[in-house]
DNA sequence: TATGTTATGTGAATTTAATAACATGAGATC
DNA sequence: GATCTCATGTTATTAAATTCACATAACATA
């Protein structure tokens, strides 16, 4: 079933909005659906979706399209969302807070195990069920909570020390909101999200295109 | 010097990068900088540094590199951040919170303008500077703020109504951080934030290619 | 059971983006 | 002021991603 091929980041990275649309569809009780209904939906081209699909297998019936509940499950699986992953979140101001509690995180497979700062006012503040902890406690609850994935909710300052911890106690992936690139060993998965580029996309569109068409 | 070609979304992406290490350096009091020195600094390549830059102009000195300050100031220029931008944050939720606050959002010429929440438990809360308002004034505040770029932070199911809103009142670009495809006319500058495709990224990573080298 | 319809899966063609390689020109050195 | 060094700007090359187009197969219908 799965091809060995290398696989795109931006498939991946549709194939996640994809299944977030099936899902959808399957709260609203579709059963079946077609790429180019998949493709109307999340904005791409329908070859697109088949071509994305294409590269894990055949989850299709020709002349009818695919089985909602099937191709979540199997997108789901994909992404690796048919087993939980226990998060640690590093840093509790606004955007930490944010985060331990949008459900994006809590919904597709993500359990958000710990929270820390080092910052005396925040310890010990609740948010939901959590508790911020102070980060003395990171390299104890990542072991018994067994955390693979850690997310860097930290200012630019602190963010290559939050890092540095995270490697040093032997997560396996980094997601940072800092904006800023971090020096990380090569078998540590990291990326990025930076929230003010795509507002500055839409500026450069509104400032620049416009004064090119004059 | 502003040439005019086709610009691809990635080189915008990564000026915008570019540009915030600019004011790292300029901060450190840094005056000359490389492409190499640029590209080590965000994780591309010199030649990729380059051609972004050469989309543009000609902004270097051969055999010596950028002016740190000159070329930051082109950079935001570019981006359009030479100018001052009102916003609207459609939901004041713990993302939208955190938005208000976020700094990124507040440094880089970006004005949040007006904050606006239907929920009554919500309206009339302080964040900063700011009061959350009724969505009732919102058409009014856009008018008398100059509000041209709208964000939204709120449900799905509440994404599409607010995008409408945002349409009817004349705002020309949204940033919409709801995980779902929203419909707006093609004037309209659109781009989506989604907070856990990144994550999804990393699961697929650590799960998907994992499994593969076995 | 044959035929028509429909939407998939895929190989080829096209477009787009990234990398490499190099000629150019600015400043430094002697 | 001639020469050398260095990093830019740009062209050529390679690689990658997307679109196109169609053969294929499943189902419905008569």
């Amino acid at each position: 079933m799965l091809k060995t091929l290398r696989v795109p980041e931006a498939t991946v990275t549709r194939l996640s909005i994809y299944s977030r649309f099936l899902e959808r569809l399957d709260r609203n009780g579709v059963t079946t659906v077609s790429s180019g209904e998949i493709a109307e939906g999340v904005g791409v081209s329908p070859a697109q979706v088949r071509k994305d699909l294409a590269y894990f297998g055949e989850f299709g019936t020709r002349g009818v399209g695919y089985n909602v509940k099937d191709l979540l499950k199997y997108t789901l699986k994909i992404l690796g969302l048919d087993q939980e992953w226990s998060l640690a979140i590093v840093g509790a101001g606004n955007l930490g807070f944010a985060l331990c509690t949008y459900r994006g995180f809590n919904v597709r497979g993500f359990h958000i195990a710990g929270v820390f700062d080092n910052d005396p006012t925040r310890i010990g503040k609740r948010i939901g069920h959590l508790e911020v902890q102070p980060l003395e406690r990171f390299p104890e609850i990542v072991q018994s909570e067994n955390i693979r994935i850690g997310v860097i909710a930290v200012p630019i300052s602190a963010a290559q020390e939050v890092a540095d911890l995270m490697v040093k106690n032997g997560l396996e992936a980094i997601l940072n909101f800092a904006p800023v690139a971090l020096n990380v060993p090569d078998h540590i998965e990291i990326r990025n999200v930076d929230l003010s580029v795509k507002l500055e996309i839409l500026t450069f569109n509104l400032a620049f295109r416009a004064a090119q068409s004059l």
